[in-house]
DNA sequence: ATTAATATTTAGACAAATCTAAAAATTAAT
DNA sequence: ATTAATTTTTAGATTTGTCTAAATATTAAT
C-alpha cells in the first residue's frame, strides 16, 4: 500500500458512508482536489489489487479488504489525534493535519501500544469513533446540543463539523471538550439556546448547537 | 525536502564524521543500497539547494545548511526512540525501524511537544546524544565497557554497535540498559572480562565488551 | 609515465503518480 | 427520441527517483 493508494481508500471510505454506497469518480476528485483522470488512474490500480469494484462510468464501491483497509487507517488517525490531545495538549483543531501524516507509519506493534498507552479510548478529540483492531466501531451514544431540551444536561463530547474555522471559534469562546453544558431555554425566534457552560451563562446559535455533540447525562 | 532527500542528507552526515569530511559517492550508495549513479542524480539536486557542497569526481561535503537539516532529523528519530522505548515498552533493538519512519514527520510543535514530554532527554536508548532545537549537541560523558579496570563500576547506557543481532544477543543474555555493572577482573589471554551485572556473574568476550557504552560512577 | 583498476558520471529507460486536452459514455432536457 | 450538458475515460506528456550500460575521470601499480 502506497501513501496514495491509502488516501484515496480512505476519501472513498468517506464519500460512500462506510463503503455503503457506491462513490462516482468526480466526487473523489473533488474531495481530493485532484483531476478525475487522475482518479480513474488510482482507481484501475485499485481495482486490480481488489480494494473496489469498479465497473467503467459506474462509480467505485469499496470491497471487503478495502474496507478493512480504510479501518486500520482511520483507527490510526483518530488514536494519533487522542495522543496529540491528551498527552501532547494540541487543541483539536490542530490535530487533524499532524495525524494526517501520522496515518501512514507502518507497524502493527506502534499502533496497539499506543492503544494501550493512551488506555484503549473509544472516540477520538472530535468524537469519532476509534475502530477496534477488528474494525468494530462503536456506536456514537451522543446527540446534537440542537436536539437537546431545557433542564437537560450532558458532557460536551464532539462536533460535527471539524473545520479549523469552527474549532477556532471554539476554543476562542472556551467551549471545550469535555465542558459540562445545561440547557436553560430555547428562544422561540431563532432556536438560539442559552446553557449554562461550566456554570458561565453562554448565548448559542441554533447553527453551532447543530455542530456540537453532547453525551447527556441522565436526570 | 522529500523523504528520499532527507535519507540522503542523514546517511552524508554519518559517513561524514557530522559534516566534517567529505564523503565519496560510492559510500553513500554502500550505506544506502542503491546505484552510485543514482547517488550521483541526487547529490546534484542537493547542492543546487546548497545541501551540500559538490565538485564532480571529487566528493559531497554537507553546507551548514545540510547540517543543521540532518541535526533536526536526528533529533527527531533519536527522540521518537525514546518515546518508543520509554512510553510504549519497545525493546531497544525494535525501536529503529519505526523511528526511521516517524523522522519525517513535519511539524515543529509536535517535536518541541514530544520533547517536552518525554522530559527532554539527553540520550536516546542506544545511548547517541539528542541533539538540541538549536542543534547543539551534548557530550557522550560514556565510556567502553572494554576501556574498563577491575573494580570500576557503572551504568550501562549504550550500545556502539546498533545492529539488531547485537541488540538482540543483549536482550537474550538479559543486558539490558539501566544496569549496574562491575568489572571482577579481565583476562590476560583473550582481554575478556568477567563482569558482575546486576549482582550477577558474568563472562563477556572484548568483542562485546568494545560496544557497550557505560557511565562511570565514581568510587 | 604508461597502463590497469577503480570510482564517478552521463545517457537513456522505466515506474508511479500526476496533469491537460480530446474523445466517449451517460444523464438530463426539450 | 434527439440533442445538449455533464461525467468519465483515454491518450499522451511531465516530474521524481530510480535503474542499466557505456563513457570518462581518478588513483594505484608497474
Amino acid at each position: 500500500m502506497t501513501r496514495s493508494e491509502e488516501n484515496y481508500i480512505k476519501a472513498i471510505y468517506h464519500l460512500s458512508g462506510g463503503g455503503m454506497h457506491s462513490v462516482p469518480t468526480n466526487a473523489i476528485a473533488t474531495q481530493m482536489d485532484t483531476q478525475p483522470s487522475s482518479v480513474t488512474d488510482m482507481i484501475k490500480k485499485l481495482s486490480d489489487k481488489e480494494y473496489v469494484h469498479y465497473k467503467k462510468y459506474r462509480g467505485v464501491h469499496l470491497s471487503e479488504k478495502g474496507i478493512n483497509t480504510a479501518l486500520t487507517i482511520i483507527r490510526k488517525h483518530r488514536l494519533w489525534e487522542v495522543f496529540l490531545a491528551d498527552k501532547l495538549d494540541f487543541n483539536w483543531d490542530e490535530v487533524h493535519d499532524v495525524a494526517e501524516q501520522l496515518e501512514h507509519i507502518k507497524s502493527e506493534k506502534l499502533i496497539d501500544k499506543l492503544d494501550e498507552f493512551l488506555d484503549f479510548p473509544k472516540y477520538d478529540p472530535h468524537g469519532d469513533p476509534i475502530p477496534g483492531k477488528n474494525g468494530e466501531l462503536a456506536q456514537r451514544s451522543l446527540q446534537l446540543l440542537s436536539a437537546m431540551k431545557p433542564e437537560e444536561e450532558g458532557i460536551c463530547v464532539g462536533v460535527k463539523d471539524s473545520s479549523v474555522s469552527f474549532l477556532k471559534f471554539l476554543d476562542k469562546h472556551n467551549i471545550a471538550l469535555g465542558d459540562h453544558i445545561k440547557i436553560l431555554d430555547v428562544e422561540e425566534f431563532d432556536e438560539s439556546l442559552n446553557i449554562l457552560i461550566e456554570s458561565k451563562k453562554l448565548h448559542i446559535s441554533k447553527r453551532i448547537a447543530t455542530n456540537l455533540f453532547i453525551k447527556p447525562i441522565p436526570a
